[in-house]
DNA sequence: CTGCAGGCCGGCG
DNA sequence: CGCCGGCCTGCA
């Protein structure tokens, strides 16, 4: 069957997906933008987006997709990874600007911004706040498996994320089992403000992109990266740079050639990159994570 | 044992 | 305002 630019077969597996182009779940799942896909042995990757169990595979130009039909590709694959957007050409756009990036990009070729679920992010990245990935990912699983609904799969016993309500309605020594520490609070108070409409996640696509990051930066344990991070993997903006350790580190080496201050930086994106700043801080920053940059 | 990690918060000048 | 110290936890 064919959908948009993409031909889906149905399988008894799940569904092969062929025509997709720019495409590696390595460059994807292991550029720190998702928390909830594991690596397997055999190369192909099991996560849960929303209430369903996957494993997922890329091989010979083939996205392989378990427990899937072509109706969930209509209505979950095809925006969870961006497969309405041509990376080739924004590639092209982007190598066109300077050097630098037509060096990087060959190193991360095959990156998609993911459309992930706001919510999810949200929590997620508050985690992420002068953490590691290791732990941030057993916090995330921490918290499903005690605040989650429990999912039977072929691939095991799986936890959905839990919702605001859940995370709000117990007291903080129930979050401090995720080992988040000091940010267990940040997630209990945020949760609360999401429960009571404080901030309205689903409008932030209505508002500008610095409206919307004003929105998000009212949240407990929330601040400038963490919001741009948040708008940026959920695909909700394109136009932000979010500039953590590692892109301040990189910026400073490739492009400034001295030590830059955030602010710098955050002006350096807007008029170098624009409003493909979210797609260039990708490929910056697995090519520096590739390169070992320091 | 000390240092530190994909920042944020709060207090201070 | 901008700057800076402290911070849960776990691993080197």
């Amino acid at each position: 069957m064919d959908y948009k630019n993409y031909t889906v077969y149905e399988n008894a597996n799940g569904i092969e997906i062929r025509g997709i182009k720019d495409f590696d779940l390595g460059h994807i799942f292991d550029c720190g933008q998702s928390f909830r896909w594991l690596k397997q042995q055999d190369g192909s990757y099991i996560g849960i987006v929303g209430d369903k169990v996957s494993r997922v595979r890329f091989e010979d130009n083939i996205l392989h997709i378990s427990n899937s039909n072509f109706d969930d590709f209509v209505n979950i694959w095809y925006d969870y990874f961006d497969l309405g957007t041509d990376y080739g050409e924004i590639k092209k756009i982007l190598c066109q600007k300077d050097e630098i990036m037509s060096q990087a990009i060959p190193f991360g070729q095959g990156i998609r911004l993911l459309r992930q679920d706001i919510w999810e992010l949200l929590i997620s990245f508050i985690i992420s706040a002068n953490n590691r990935i290791p732990r941030i990912m057993k916090s995330v699983e921490a918290l499903s498996q005690n605040f989650g609904r429990k999912i039977s799969s072929e691939e095991g016993q799986f936890y959905t994320f839990p919702s605001a309500e859940a995370l709000s309605s117990c007291p903080l020594e129930q979050i401090e089992l995720c080992k988040a520490g000091f940010r267990c609070k940040y997630i209990h108070k945020t949760s609360e403000m999401i429960r009571k409409g404080v901030v309205n996640l689903s409008t932030l696509n209505e508002m500008t992109t610095d409206e919307a990051r004003n929105e998000l930066i009212k949240l407990s344990g929330v601040g400038r990266k963490v919001a741009d991070c948040i708008l940026l993997f959920s695909g909700t903006k394109f136009d932000v740079f979010p500039t953590d350790v590692w892109i301040k580190r990189i910026m400073e080496v490739l492009y400034f050639k001295k030590e830059a201050t955030l602010k710098e930086i955050d002006q350096f994106s807007k008029d170098h990159f624009g409003s493909l700043s979210g797609y260039a801080q990708q490929y910056l920053f697995f090519f520096a994570r590739e390169t070992r940059i320091s």
